[in-house]
RNA sequence: GCAGGAGUGGCGGAAUGGCAGACGCAGCAGACUCAAAAUCUGCCGUAGCGAUACGUGUGGGUUCAAGUCCCAUCUCCUGCACCA
């Protein structure tokens, strides 16, 4: 960094002939003046700063410190084979930055990391490789390990932990029991998700568009006896929590849109036909449209339909229609939208309960088995699916909305209730909706109800690698919990990790894991072999990290006031209906239970956009445009590869690689290194004491508000601010790199060594004070703004910043091209916003 | 279809209603070099020698002043989706 008089030496080529090691980082080059600069040499700062930190536990979180706490998180990774991924840097970069500057200001800051190791592709990896999944699982982890620590970011390693550990997941089957105990867990035989590739149950979360999450291949539904956590019972919590917790609108939007809060009306139409005596229940929204229920729809699957198979005249055309149902996967089922298609049920029928006309009934699987009751009554003049099935099945359409043309179309805006008896005349449908809701419940065969789109979350597994469900099957006395003295529940080693064909894990294969006796009645009984899905772990990961190594309980609850909630949490879009909703929905159960001192866990969420690849497409191996941030570290340094993917773009955004830039990021940090050769005994220059304030508050307001880009930007204009100056205060180049040192923590820490900074006794500059600014200093006396002559910019004068409207309206007029054009007419108008603009206003 | 977000130079992107394009990349010219690289200096929206005109997806509007506010419209991204 310093200065070696080696003039003439300045050739590389030459230096590699003459100078062994020149090509290396740290050989020399010149500048114009002919002196020659060390170059920047990362490769040796980075380890010597990331070996300092750690000998001094220099980011070890203090519980119960009397400082403010600062609760920084990040989604712990996968210790996936293929090692990090540049993703994970940008991810993790802006809570690092956050959590230093923190530390800066006097913050007891708590950022820890660990890994959510149970999952299927170490399941998978292990099938291949016959290797054991746990082997795998800890040699990636300490691959991972390393290649964090070579990023330095400053987690407390002292808190790393893994959640295929048995110290871990006991508590996660610590709390399945305490769910199982509070009747949050149920076993039901549904449809469900399965992915034929994985061989596995899937939640709807995991089966988004239809798609396995892991694999990518097409989900089927099939009926299955699957565990279920009863999520539903929370849906009003986790959509009412979103109003107390500060999360981006797009993240509140999804949740919501997810959880699908309706609210409407259940109601019960009588079945007719020759001997039946029975009511089909539906559930409807508009309720309202009573009198324009023509027709009835059932799903294929609906069970009204064999329980009158012997009435049914055309039963074999209904089975047809439902064994070709059956055959669509979701996908083709939900994403095709096509004609409408379905068969009419002859045999019997509905009553219309407020008109009394006989109805048909129709199977058509628009209407799905999962949503409401899986029947509905069709009102084809105000529903546009309705109304389409009509028009194809030649049902009748009523209007009872009037406004619209259903000649052409379901009209499903608002309007005057028509040809609907006691609604005739309203216009509010508010004001329906009550009035007939009112009417049914009366007539007793309706009432007021609530209906989610979420479905409550399948929850075993048929695979090897994850936590061991801690029940057993009695005989005698039912599904009964393993008893909390007897966790963890450890999963046994086999030698076989494949899942069975027959649909079971591998650990049902194991008699000495299966056999077992009841814990309730000592008999023989058989263990549940299935295993939590590979969200468990994650679902309470971040309570763990106030009391990693409690044995006695999940974390100590003085542990847990003191550092809850998450102050900050970020991560990815995709992880939005997913892990969030699954750990809100832990953590308020663990709330109503007194386990955890707050409903909601992540006080404020963010997120960060996509790093793509060069081309701008989604990195992917198969495309082969993934960047190895291995490889960035190397070439070019960590701190490098911190500054330059919180610069590439706005942190919310999608933003393609770029070597280039990356280049300028080095080029930037090789300038930062060369700011010693400026120092000067020199006097503070009082232009540049402003922009050097103004710059403190601009770093700290950027970083704040997650504007990581402009935050280096105006560090860039202030280093090239001191380049034109020739030299920097020993004070300036201190605040420089104060601020600078959250986004490249080694390179400022060695400057600061380098000129002696730590005089004043703190021991690293990344635990040193963070800068401050004088408001004062960061208002200018002069200042230039522009004059316009018609909104048009015609010159710009230097004045006053506290000068009166007459001075500045002067000095805007003394322009000689502002003259020209004020001249083409006569001034009406004189508009002087100070620090701003002035503008003259002239018509002619 | 519904919800959320975005359209600004060759590129990534800046702009509390007040000088559009900060900062970086690429590019161009110059300095240094036998030369190249690196580094340094300058230029760099479009048209024009210039004054100037035109420029933030498109069309309107509000305003002394609009990338920013309002109305309409198109396109793209993300999520949900025959949800009754």
């Amino acid at each position: 960094m310093g200065i070696v008089d080696i003039t003439g030496f300045c050739d590389r080529i030459y230096l590699a002939q003459k100078c062994p090691g020149a090509n290396e980082p740290d050989s020399y080059h010149s500048d114009r003046k002919g002196r020659v600069h060390m170059r920047y040499n990362f490769a040796k700062i980075e380890p010597k700063w990331q070996k300092k930190w750690e000998e001094a536990n220099a980011f070890k979180a203090v519980d119960f410190s009397e400082k403010p706490k600062f609760y920084g998180l990040v989604e712990f990774p996968y210790p996936s084979g293929a090692g990090m991924h540049v993703g994970h840097i940008k991810a993790y970069s802006s809570v690092e930055v956050i959590s230093r500057k923190r530390r800066m200001q006097g913050y007891n800051v708590l950022f820890p990391i660990g890994f959510d190791s149970f999952g299927l592709p170490t399941e998978n990896y292990a099938i291949k490789t016959n290797t054991h999944p746990h082997i795998i699982t800890e040699k990636n982890i300490a691959h991972f390990t390393d290649q964090l620590k070579s990023v330095g970011f400053s987690f407390d390693w002292s808190r790393e932990f893994a959640t295929s550990r048995p110290d871990y997941y006991k508590w996660t089957q610590w709390i399945f029991l305490k769910l199982f105990e509070n009747g949050l867990v149920f076993r039901a035989k549904t449809l469900v998700n399965y992915c034929p590739h994985c061989k596995v149950v899937l939640s709807n979360e995991d089966s988004q568009g239809g798609k396995c999450d892991i694999c990518h291949s097409d989900v089927v539904q099939l009926p299955k006896d699957v565990w279920y956590l009863r999520i539903t019972e929370y849906a009003d919590k986790l959509l009412d929590g979103l109003d107390t917790v500060d999360y981006p609108e797009s993240v509140k939007q999804q949740e919501v849109t997810w959880i699908g809060r309706s609210y409407g009306a259940f109601v019960n139409f009588k079945v007719a036909g020759e001997g039946v005596d029975d009511t089909l229940e539906i559930y409807t929204t508009r309720c309202d449209t009573l009198y324009g229920a023509t027709f009835m729809v059932v799903a294929p699957e609906h069970p009204i339909l064999d329980k009158y198979k012997d009435k049914i005249a055309n039963w074999d055309a209904v089975t047809a229609y439902r064994e070709e149902c059956a055959k669509k996967t979701e996908f083709e089922r939900t994403q095709l939208v096509k004609d409408k298609t379905g068969v009419k049920i002859d045999g019997i029928c509905c009553v219309n309960p407020i008109t009394g006309k006989n109805i048909p009934i129709f199977i058509a699987d628009y209407v799905m088995m999962g949503y409401g009751t899986g029947a509905i009554m069709a009102v084809p003049a105000h529903d546009q699916r309705d109304y389409d099935f009509a028009k194809a099945f030649g049902a009748e359409i009523i209007e009872v909305i009037k406004g619209g043309d259903i000649s052409k179309e379901a009209y499903t805006g608002d309007g005057e209730m028509v040809n609907s008896g006691i609604l005739n005349g309203l216009t509010n449908k508010k004001d329906s909706i009550a009035k007939m809701l009112e009417h049914l419940e009366e007539m007793g065969i309706g009432h007021k109800g609530v209906q989610y789109k979420m479905k409550d979350w399948a929850f075993n597994r048929q695979r090897y690698w994850g936590e061991p469900i801690p029940l057993i099957h009695c005989p005698q006395c039912g599904t009964v919990g393993v008893p909390y003295e007897d966790l963890p529940l450890e999963l046994p080693d086999v030698e076989n990790f494949e899942p069975g064909t027959d649909g079971q894990s591998p650990l049902a294969r194991i008699p000495s894991f299966v056999n077992c006796t009841c814990p309730k009645c000592g008999g023989p009984a058989k263990r549940e072999t299935d295993t939590m899905p590979q969200w468990a772990g994650s679902s309470w990961y971040f309570l763990r990290f106030a009391d990693p190594h409690n044995d006695q309980v999940f974390a100590d609850k003085k542990k847990l006031e003191y550092w809850m909630p998450v102050d900050q949490y970020n991560g990815g879009m995709e992880h939005v209906t997913r892990h969030m909703l699954y750990s809100r929905f832990w953590h308020h159960f663990l709330y109503d239970i007194g386990e955890v001192n707050t409903p909601e866990p992540y006080a404020k969420r963010t997120y960060q956009g996509l790093v793509l690849g060069p081309d701008g497409d989604k990195m992917s191996k198969s495309k082969g445009n993934v960047i190895d941030p291995v490889e960035i570290v190397d070439q070019y340094g960590a701190d490098t590869l911190r500054t330059y993917v919180l610069f590439m773009g706005d942190y919310g955004s999608a933003a393609p690689w770029s070597d280039e830039s990356v280049k300028g990021c080095k080029r930037f940090l090789e300038r930062v290194a060369g700011l010693t050769d400026l120092m000067t005994a020199a006097s503070e220059d009082p232009e540049m004491e402003s922009k050097v304030h103004k710059t403190i508050k601009k770093v700290g307001a950027d970083i704040e508000s997650m504007k990581f880009n402009t935050a280096i930007a105006a560090l860039m204009t202030l280093i090239n601010d001191f380049y034109k100056a020739g030299s920097i205060t020993k004070y300036d180049l201190t605040v420089f790199i104060k601020l600078l040192s959250p986004f490249a923590p080694h390179l400022t820490e060695e400057i600061w060594e380098e000129i002696g900074g730590n005089e004043s006794g703190e021991d690293f500059l990344t635990l040193s004070a963070w800068p401050e600014y004088d408001e004062a200093k960061t208002v200018d006396a002069t200042v230039t703004i522009g004059v316009q002559v018609n909104g048009k910019l015609r010159g710009s004068v230097k004045i006053p910043a506290d000068c009166t409207k007459e001075e500045a309206l002067e000095a805007g007029k003394a322009d000689p091209n502002v003259q020209k054009f004020l001249s083409t007419g006569t001034l009406v108008k004189e508009i002087y916003v100070p620090g701003k603009i002035l503008n003259f206003v002239v018509k002619g």
